[in-house]
DNA sequence: AATCTGATCGTG
DNA sequence: ACGATCAGATTA
C-alpha cells in the first residue's frame, strides 16, 4: 500500500470510546498493526461493519458469555472469535465499557499481498496471524494521514438477522470485488 | 446430553 | 448451490 502520507499516529483509546456506528467509518483507511518491530504487518482496513448491543445480529445482543466478554470490556481492543469450525474474525472493540459493541473488520489491503488474499473477514486474519490469542488484546491502530474515503453504507452481508441494517461500510477496493457474497 | 447455528470460504 | 467442521449457545 502506499508508504506513510504522514507520520503514523497510534489511535487513542478515546477514539474507540463512542459508538461502534460513528467509529465503524472512521476506521476506514486507518492502520491495523500486528506485531511489533521488524515483525510488525500493517493492513489498510477497507471494509467494516458495526455490531451494537440492539442489534439482533451482534454476539452481544443475549448478554455476556465466555464468548464476547471482551466486547463488554474496555474500547480499543481485539476481540478475536472462531465461527464456521475454520474461521477467525477480528473486531475492534468499542463504546464504552459495560456496553458489548464492536466493529468488525471485514477487508483490509496489505503490502505485497494479493487483494484476494485479504478481502474477507476469514482471509484477513489469516494473512495478519490473527487467532483466539489475540482476543482481548489491545489494538494497535494507526493514522498515516491518508484521506479519509467517502464512505458508502450499506447492508450486511453474512447474517440472517438484520441483514438490512445500514451497518456495512465499503471504501473503494483497489482490485477485483471485496467477497463473493455479493448484495 | 443433544441439537442447532452460525458476523465464512472454496469449490461445483 | 453446497459442504466443510466445530465451538458456543440454546433447549430438554
Amino acid at each position: 500500500m502506499t508508504a506513510g502520507i504522514g507520520r503514523p499516529r497510534r489511535l487513542p483509546v478515546a477514539f474507540f470510546a463512542r459508538d461502534a456506528t460513528v467509529v465503524a467509518p472512521e476506521l476506514l483507511h486507518k492502520l491495523l498493526r500486528v506485531g511489533s518491530g521488524r515483525a510488525a504487518i500493517d493492513a489498510r482496513i477497507v471494509e467494516v461493519e458495526a455490531y451494537t448491543q440492539d442489534d439482533p445480529a451482534s454476539h452481544s445482543f443475549r448478554g455476556v458469555t465466555a464468548r464476547n466478554a471482551v466486547m463488554f470490556g474496555p474500547p480499543g481492543r481485539l476481540y478475536v472469535y472462531f465461527v464456521y469450525g475454520m474461521h477467525h474474525c477480528v473486531n475492534i472493540v468499542t463504546g464504552a465499557s459495560g456496553d458489548g459493541q464492536a466493529v468488525l473488520v471485514r477487508a483490509a489491503v496489505m503490502d505485497g499481498i494479493d487483494p484476494r488474499r485479504s478481502n474477507g473477514p476469514g482471509k484477513l486474519t489469516v494473512a495478519l496471524g490473527i487467532d483466539r490469542t489475540h482476543d482481548g488484546a489491545r489494538a494497535n491502530l494507526l493514522d498515516d494521514g491518508a484521506p479519509s474515503p467517502a464512505a458508502a453504507v450499506t447492508p450486511r452481508i453474512g447474517i440472517t438477522k438484520a441483514v438490512d441494517w445500514p451497518r456495512r461500510w465499503v471504501a473503494p477496493w483497489p482490485g477485483p470485488e471485496v467477497g463473493h457474497v455479493g448484495s
